[in-house]
DNA sequence: AAATATACCTGACTGC
DNA sequence: TGCAGTCAGGTATATT
């Protein structure tokens, strides 16, 4: 399931071999992704460069002159670029083709992603109301203590909402908690000034590592290249549940915030009252 | 307005 | 063996 550093992975593999090469022939099979894939890519695409691969959140925006592809991987959604083009298998919903012959190729078996485009004049609609990325100097515990000060919802919760900071989904939230030592139902807004620094300093740490290590592969992640990630050997709690802290050995704990499946250790992580 | 729930989708797994 | 039921999860959107 692609967070953040997945997507950073998927994007370095795919800029790497395809960077500076030209559009030629754009296949869908699949139109019915989270929005329908444009039919008109052809147009828009073909004998264009690709200049440059970006990343903003989990978006991957695909530069050319005249404007730039959308491409988020969802839950499942993969890519991968093939040397030269193969017949298409279940799941496989479009391939864009290069006048190299490359294809890179978009997979995704729950259809949660989406391929879009933009145009160069404006920013898309859905870019357009992200908070920081969690790498840059922009996300700090400054930042962060005075936005929790405005909410009250379970902070686990609220670091997930792009609209405080992007690319922190459901697996680096528990695990950015725990390496903060902070319970994840602890109210937004009862953060202290010192746990609100060392949730940014942790959020970073384990966005950092993971990218270090290709992602976390739980189940179905592969970069471009077909490399799972190992950030899964790294898990502190997810996926733990009653396993053993591995910290002080009592045993992980699993809850459900948000609809989302929460893993903590009940002794490390303690909630505090924020000094009002 | 903010908080919470729902929808979208399929594969893997569980229990009968 | 098969089938119904549950779960997983990103995020825009609907509902409370």
């Amino acid at each position: 399931m692609p967070e953040l550093p997945e997507v950073e992975t998927t994007r370095r593999g795919i800029q790497k071999p395809l960077k500076n090469q030209v559009f030629s022939k754009i296949h869908i099979y699949q139109p019915k992704l989270r929005w329908p894939i444009p039919n008109d890519l052809n147009h828009f695409l073909s004998k264009q460069p690709l200049l440059a691969v970006k990343r903003r959140a989990k978006y991957l925006l695909l530069e050319t002159p005249v404007g730039q592809l959308i491409i988020h991987l969802g839950m499942s959604g993969r890519l991968r670029v093939l040397p030269t083009y193969l017949t298409p298998e279940k799941h496989d919903h479009a391939d864009f083709i290069f006048a190299n012959g490359a294809c890179l190729r978009y997979t995704d078996p729950r259809r949660f992603g989406a391929i879009l485009w933009s145009d160069g004049n404006t920013l898309h609609p859905l870019l357009q109301k992200l908070g920081p990325e969690p790498l840059t100097v922009q996300f700090s515990g400054d930042s962060l203590y005075q936005q929790t000060r405005l909410r009250k919802v379970p902070i686990k919760t609220f670091i997930m909402d792009s609209h405080v900071v992007v690319g922190v989904g459901n697996i680096y939230a528990s695990e950015a908690l725990f390496l903060a030592r902070i319970h994840p139902q602890q109210q937004s807004h009862q953060l202290t000034k010192l746990q609100c620094e060392k949730l940014v300093a942790a959020i970073k740490q384990i966005l950092k590592n993971a990218i270090l290590a290709g992602g976390t592969t739980l189940k179905d992640f592969y970069s471009a290249e077909g490399k799972p990630g190992f950030f899964s050997l790294q898990l502190a709690v997810y996926g733990r549940e009653k396993l053993p802290c591995v910290h002080c050995k009592q045993a992980i704990q699993k809850i459900v915030l948000g609809q989302r499946s929460t893993f903590f250790c009940g002794k490390c992580q303690v909630i505090k009252r924020g000094a009002k």
